[in-house]
This record gives C-alpha cells, sequence and structure tokens, in this order.
DNA sequence: GACCTGCTGCGGTCTG
C-alpha cells in the first residue's frame, strides 16, 4: 500500500476514517463512500480499542454491518500484519501447504450470531466482498448449508463465522471437545438483530451459549450487539454484558427521524350481505357457499380501498393473523380477476413454504413489477427487501414496537413513510354493549400512533427464571463434557446472565425435576449423564431450539407442499379452507404422517390457526383514557374513524368513565381500571381464586350473573389481607407450560415460572385500591 | 384473540 486515498471533501478526513487499516480505507474510497454514516463514525473507536462491548443501533439494516465490520477487518489485517514479516510473505505465498498450516492455526476470529438463516445469506455475500479486501474468509454455518461445506470450515477454520445460535448449540452438543480449538483465536462477537432476542428463551440461549464460548476459550472478546433503535438501551445493554452493563458504549443513530405520511380509516362490521346461497335449496349452500358472501361488508370495503390505493407499486400490509392475511390475500386477488388486471397481491406468512415465500420476496425486490404483500409479522424484520411505497395495517396494531418496526419498512431520505390504519369497530343497537359503544378498537389505535409519535415504545418483558432454556442447557453442557457434576453445571450455566437468579436451592431442586423424567441420571462418582429420556432428546435434532413449536400438518396438492398449519385445527375429509390465496377441499388426511390432501376447490372458507397471546401495556391503556378524555382531533383520522371517535367519548361521557372505573347493570359488573392486559389478568385470577367468575374482555374485567355487594365485599377482602405471593396466585393458573421444557418443572419451580412470567400482583393490587372507592359509591346506589 | 425464529448424521441414489 503506497499511499492512502484521501477521504470526502472535507480537507482533514475523520478521525475515525483515520484509525482504519488502509486497506479499509481503500474499500471505503472504492465504493465511493465520501462521509462516514454518524453511527459509523462513533463506533470504529471503541471496537478498535477492544475493551468494552459496543450497541450500534439504527432504525435500517443498511450501515450497521460495515459500522461493526470495518474497525473489526481493521483489527484483523493489522493482527495479520505485525504475525506475518515480509520477507515470510512471498515464502507463504508460493508454498500452500504452509499457508493453510499458519490459517488454521488462527481458528474463527469473528463468530456472527444471526437470528435468521436468510440474514446469513444476505450478510455472507455483502461479508465476502468487504472481507476479501483484508483477505478474511468468510464462512456461513446454518441448517440449509450443507455437511461438506461445514467439514471443510472444521478443517480449516478462520475468519468470520455466520452462524445461528441452533447450529452454535449442535457444534457442542456434537462436538464438544472440538470447540475450544475451533475458537481459540477468537477476537469478537457481533449480535444481529439483537433486540430480537431479548426476554425470549432464545435470547437466555445465546447469552448461555457466548458464557460457554468465553469458557471454552477461557478469555472473553467483546461482544458487538446490532439492533434496531427500539425505546431505552438499558436493558439492551444489560443483556449483551450482564456483569458490567453501564460500561457498554452505546452507538445510537441519530439520524432517525423520517418524515412520516398516515391516516387511520375507521370502518363500522356490517353483517355479511344477504347471501345468494341462502336462496337456494338447503342441501348445495354447505360445499358451494362461497367466502366472499360470508365476508362482512368492512372488510369487503377495506380491501376495495387497498386495491385502489396501493396497486401500481410495491407495498407491505400487515394483517395480525395468518387468517386475516389469507382473507385479504384471497379478496384482493379476486378484486384483480374480476377487473381482468394482473394480480399483484401475494400472502406471507409462516405457514406457507419457503419456495412460495421466496417467490413473494423476489418479487418485491424486483423494481420493474410491482407487488403488495399480504403478511404476518414475517416481513416485519431481517432480510432486506428494499423499500417499499408505503405500510398497511388492518386491525389494532399488536404493538407500539411493531407498528414501529413495520413503519421503518417504508420511506428513504428523501421519501416520507407512508402509513394507513384500518380500523373496524361494531355495529351498535339497543342491546350494544358498554366495550362495543367505547370503540376501544379506533380508540387503541389512535393511542399507540400518538405513542409512537412521540418516540414511546414498549420495554422488553422480565425474563424470569428461563427453567426451560436452563434445562436445555444442562443437557447440552452434559452432552459437551460427556458429563459434569452438579457442582461444575451450576457454576458454568448460573453465574450472571440468563439464570442469575437461580441459586443453589433451585438448582438442585430442577435437577431432581429432570431425574423424576429421566432426563439425567447420576453416576455412583456423583457424575450427571443423560438418562435413557435425555439421551432420546439429545439425539433428535429438534433439540437445538430454545423454543416450542407446535406439531404441525403438511398440506399437499398433487404430490407438491403448499405449507403447513398447526395440528389443533381440526380437519376433516371434504372441509374447505383457503391457503396460499386459493380455494381448497380435503380429499384425504393421514394422521399419523400429518399430512393433509387437497385439491382445488371453488368455495371455502378460511381455516383457524391456533396459538397464545400477549397483552396490552399500562402505557398503551392510559393514553387511551387521555384520548377519551382529550376533544382534539388528529388530522391524520378520515372522516369515519373521527364519527367512531366521537362515538366512543360520547359513551365514555355518557357512562360517566371520567369518574368511576365500575360499571353497573342487570348482567353483571363491569371494572374498566385502564391498566394493561398483565394486571388485569392477574386481577381476574385472583377473582377467581375467591369464587368469582370473571373473564377479561378488552380493557375490561366483567363479572356476569353477580351483584356489586358480592363484587365489593370480595375486593374489599382480597385488599384487607397481604397479597399472596406470585407462586400462590399461579397455582390457581391452570396451564402453566408455556416454554419448551415447562412439563419437566414440578409443581413448585412451574408454579415459580409462570407466577414471574404471567402475573403482576402489584399491577392488579394497586387496581383492587383504584375500583374499591369506585365500587363502594355504586353499592351505596344500589342499595 | 397472534406472530416469528430453527434443526444432525447417516445411508441411499445419482452424476460427471
Amino acid at each position: 500500500m503506497t499511499s492512502s486515498p484521501t477521504f470526502g471533501s472535507e480537507p482533514e478526513p475523520s478521525s475515525a476514517f483515520s484509525r482504519l487499516h488502509p486497506r479499509m480505507q481503500r474499500w471505503i474510497y472504492d465504493e465511493g463512500w465520501t462521509t462516514l454514516h454518524d453511527a459509523q463514525e462513533r463506533a470504529i473507536g471503541p471496537i478498535l480499542d477492544c475493551d468494552r462491548d459496543v450497541i450500534i443501533a439504527a432504525a435500517t439494516a443498511a450501515g450497521k454491518t460495515e459500522a461493526a465490520f470495518l474497525p473489526i477487518l481493521s483489527t484483523l489485517a493489522t493482527a495479520a500484519d505485525e504475525s506475518q514479516p515480509a520477507e515470510q510473505d512471498s515464502w507463504t505465498a508460493h508454498n500452500p501447504w504452509a499457508e493453510r498450516e499458519t490459517e488454521a492455526a488462527v481458528g474463527v476470529q469473528v463468530l456472527y450470531l444471526s437470528p435468521l438463516k436468510a440474514l446469513i445469506n444476505d450478510q455472507f455475500q455483502r461479508l465476502e466482498h468487504l472481507c476479501g479486501r483484508a483477505s478474511v474468509p468468510v464462512h456461513r454455518w446454518h441448517g440449509d448449508v450443507s455437511g461438506s461445506r461445514k467439514r471443510k470450515t472444521l478443517a480449516d477454520p478462520s475468519g468470520v463465522l455466520l452462524i445461528t445460535p441452533e447450529s452454535l448449540e449442535a457444534l457442542f452438543v456434537n462436538r464438544g471437545p472440538q470447540v475450544p480449538g475451533l475458537l481459540k483465536g477468537l477476537r469478537y462477537v457481533v449480535i444481529d438483530e439483537l433486540h430480537s432476542f431479548l426476554a425470549t428463551p432464545r435470547g437466555a440461549q445465546v447469552q448461555s451459549l457466548l458464557n460457554r464460548v468465553e469458557i471454552a476459550i477461557r478469555c472473553r472478546p467483546p461482544r458487538i450487539g446490532l439492533s434496531a433503535t427500539l425505546g431505552d438501551m438499558t436493558q439492551t445493554a444489560a443483556f449483551l454484558c450482564p456483569r458490567n452493563p453501564e460500561r457498554v458504549v452505546v452507538v445510537e443513530s441519530s439520524s432517525d427521524d423520517q418524515d412520516v405520511q398516515l391516516q387511520l380509516r375507521g370502518y363500522v362490521a356490517t353483517p355479511p350481505p344477504m347471501s345468494p346461497s341462502q336462496t337456494r335449496s338447503p342441501e348445495t349452500t354447505d360445499h358451494e357457499t362461497s367466502s366472499e358472501e360470508s365476508i362482512s361488508g368492512d372488510r369487503l370495503a377495506i380491501a376495495e380501498h387497498i386495491f385502489r390505493h396501493l396497486r401500481g407499486r410495491d407495498n407491505l400490509v400487515f394483517a395480525n393473523s395468518r387468517r386475516e392475511v389469507e382473507l385479504y390475500a384471497d379478496l384482493l386477488a379476486r378484486h384483480s380477476e374480476n377487473r381482468h388486471v394482473p394480480n399483484e397481491f401475494w400472502p406471507h406468512h409462516g405457514s406457507l413454504s419457503k419456495e412460495m415465500r421466496e417467490s413473494v420476496e423476489d418479487q418485491l425486490k424486483d423494481r420493474n413489477r410491482p407487488a403488495t404483500a399480504v403478511c404476518t409479522s414475517t416481513l416485519e424484520m431481517g432480510i432486506d427487501i428494499g423499500s417499499v411505497s408505503s405500510i398497511a395495517q388492518i386491525g389494532p396494531p399488536p404493538a407500539v414496537t411493531a407498528l414501529r418496526q413495520r413503519l421503518g419498512r417504508s420511506g428513504r431520505r428523501d421519501d416520507p413513510s407512508v402509513l394507513r390504519l384500518y380500523v373496524s369497530e361494531h355495529d351498535l343497537d339497543q342491546r350494544s354493549c358498554p366495550i362495543d359503544e367505547l370503540r376501544c378498537n379506533v380508540i387503541q389505535t389512535t393511542a399507540m400512533v400518538r405513542l409512537m409519535l412521540d418516540h414511546w415504545l414498549e420495554p422488553p418483558n422480565d425474563p424470569g427464571f428461563n427453567y426451560s432454556t436452563l434445562i436445555q442447557q444442562i443437557m447440552s453442557t452434559i452432552a459437551q463434557h460427556g458429563g459434569a457434576t452438579a457442582n461444575e453445571l451450576h457454576r458454568a450455566l448460573c453465574g450472571p446472565g440468563p439464570f442469575q437468579l437461580v441459586d443453589q436451592t433451585r438448582f438442585a431442586r430442577l435437577l431432581r425435576a429432570m431425574a423424576v423424567h429421566d432426563l439425567i441420571v447420576q453416576a455412583s462418582d456423583g457424575l450427571l449423564l443423560h438418562g435413557g429420556e435425555g439421551e432420546r432428546h439429545v439425539n433428535h435434532y429438534s433439540f437445538y431450539t430454545a423454543f416450542h413449536t407446535a406439531p404441525e400438518w403438511r398440506l399437499m396438492t398433487g404430490g407438491k407442499t403448499l405449507g403447513t398449519i398447526p395440528i389443533y385445527h381440526p380437519l376433516y375429509e371434504g372441509v374447505l379452507l383457503i391457503f396460499a390465496g386459493k380455494r381448497w377441499k380435503v380429499t384425504d388426511v393421514d394422521a399419523s404422517a400429518r399430512v393433509v390432501d387437497l385439491e382445488r376447490s371453488s368455495g371455502g372458507v378460511p381455516p383457524l390457526f391456533g396459538g397464545d397471546g400477549t397483552g396490552t401495556s399500562n402505557q398503551v391503556r392510559t393514553e387511551m383514557v387521555s384520548v377519551y378524555e382529550s376533544t382534539d382531533n388528529p388530522p391524520w383520522l378520515d372522516q369515519n374513524a373521527r364519527q367512531l371517535m366521537a362515538e366512543g367519548r360520547a359513551a365514555y361521557g355518557r357512562l360517566g368513565l371520567s369518574n368511576t372505573t365500575v360499571l353497573v347493570n342487570s348482567s353483571g359488573v363491569l371494572l374498566l381500571p385502564w391498566t394493561g392486559d398483565s394486571a388485569l389478568f392477574t386481577a381476574m385470577t385472583a377473582l377467581l381464586g375467591e369464587g368469582i367468575e370473571a373473564s377479561v374482555e378488552g380493557p375490561a374485567i366483567q363479572m356476569l350473573r353477580i351483584s356489586v355487594e358480592e363484587v365489593a365485599t370480595t375486593i374489599r377482602r382480597l385488599l384487607a389481607n397481604a397479597p399472596p405471593s406470585v407462586e400462590d396466585l399461579a397455582a390457581l393458573i391452570q396451564n402453566r407450560e408455556i416454554d419448551k421444557w415447562d412439563w419437566v418443572l414440578d409443581h413448585t419451580l412451574s408454579c415459580e415460572s409462570a407466577g414471574i412470567r404471567r402475573l403482576d400482583i402489584d399491577g392488579a393490587w394497586a387496581l383492587f385500591a383504584r375500583v374499591a372507592p369506585d365500587i363502594a359509591r355504586a353499592e351505596t346506589t344500589s342499595s
């Protein structure tokens, strides 16, 4: 390298730029970059210094990878320069054996963890280009990479290894003794999409795997997290560096604010129009009723609006369930058919086969052909589909963070982001319940948009004990070493990190529960080994995931796989369904192989999909109150949404909700404390424990066929005593199994785990204290 | 009343 290139139009190159290795400087110059992004500029110094962990947070994927890898590759290139004197260089260049030996001695230098295989494939292409400049090899390792390629990497480990958490787990289980040699030269650990791991079983697995890597190589390389800007970075820093979170350098991109054009459109769910089948003879109705005839008017109107305004460009339409995705994709395809124009609307969700999803992704990437994906959260993050013209959200968004992530998919520097929200409310009549009158969907969506515009985002949940993932890590560590003592396991796994709440007593209890299920056995010398059941689990490839998936049915037609749906959906021969945007009839069900054969059909109803739910946060409910009590009409509401908001506010006033949280009528008692779902759910559980039949309905706790006096007495009794422990209250929850290995836990551990994860005792007792005076007043009025 | 992610080793057959 004779001279380093001058940089940009500034008279002096930036100080960060000047610290990069000349080869990295040359790469930047050759790419035609005139300046470094703000995040890149600020990340270079701390990463080169190698003594602190770094979080690089920016909204788009572009630039974060380079912000991490320019300084990382500079470090590796500098180290290579120092270890290879010039005269040896010419010798190794002509001696392939010597070169191979030098490289094999180094081992993997950068471990890059990604939550998605598709992201690894994307990054592999980008990094090959960048790393080639520094003469650093790049290897990818995940389930779709061939065994022969993996063996090559193992034979000659070097440079950057791109890997999923599951594949790293498999390395520990199947090649435990090789791990130290493979990673002995590790200089950096990079975690992409770090936010997706927070407070999840998979995140605990990542933290534990990284701890095990450090134990194996007896050093701690700096960790670099790449993340979307999602709120407070305190928990993100604690995830990355549990021992010393305050020392983590957070590089947050300042150029985050973009213009947003948004509209919230209101609809009223009118009943389906009179179906022609109702006038036909009864025996033909079952199979010949097309789904359009049973689709409510609001859905038809929403599809119509989407068709008219989104056609001709690339867009993402987020619906809240796979069922809704199928329904709208079908409606939009038929709009195209009826108008004799090519269809541009395609469904995209996790039950569709990889091939079908990739074909939709390719159409989105193809700039010459407009395409709109109707999708679930599959297209929220990860793979690079480029920027789309607009985002549509059908129904209230699941969370403010999800809304923010989705919006980030549209708009570039010069173009504003465009967001359309479509929200329906029930048609009202004399017998409508107060919850429908309050127009909660429109009010809640408005509240969420206001919070997003205020830059508020939900914090991650409390990760709790993670017993499920700890069970996996115990079995994996036993496989890695061929056995381990209880003390060794506790020391290795339960230090600062995901299992730090698990003390010796809890750990011993957990080991006993595992022994009961024959996952582990103790040898006479005290060494813990796999039991027969443990052996069976560890030897199956499904062991490597920390998260749980329900068994699924494979949907086939003519020998071709269409996709899969969870098993708890009832299926019979002759059942009609819509899948992959088309109509099908079930022709054969093979229960043992879980395979369903289908043929094309003219009619059908969308399949139902199973799943679990999480809730609306405290802050969103509080913001709803301020929307109800304000007279402000946001300019981004359309006329219908404004009308629905006015109706909601009128109902709020008429029901006197600015002065009370309790509504009493002939059917029972309704509590409206405007708190988040976990406090509502906890209060409901406590009421059930007192023998009161309560249920959570939207923002309310509903108690049917009960007197206000009885509710008042119960709540007074609950408040008079000290709140129960989370474990005692959790014992009332019928199904405490959430995560993959929760079935192993004994009663005590399972109550502790579920209690911490799902219950908010403080919130619930604050709720009782808040409704108590209102219910006392309601009691006086009624008597 | 939800959604998403991921997966080894081995034996068999085929191709250049």
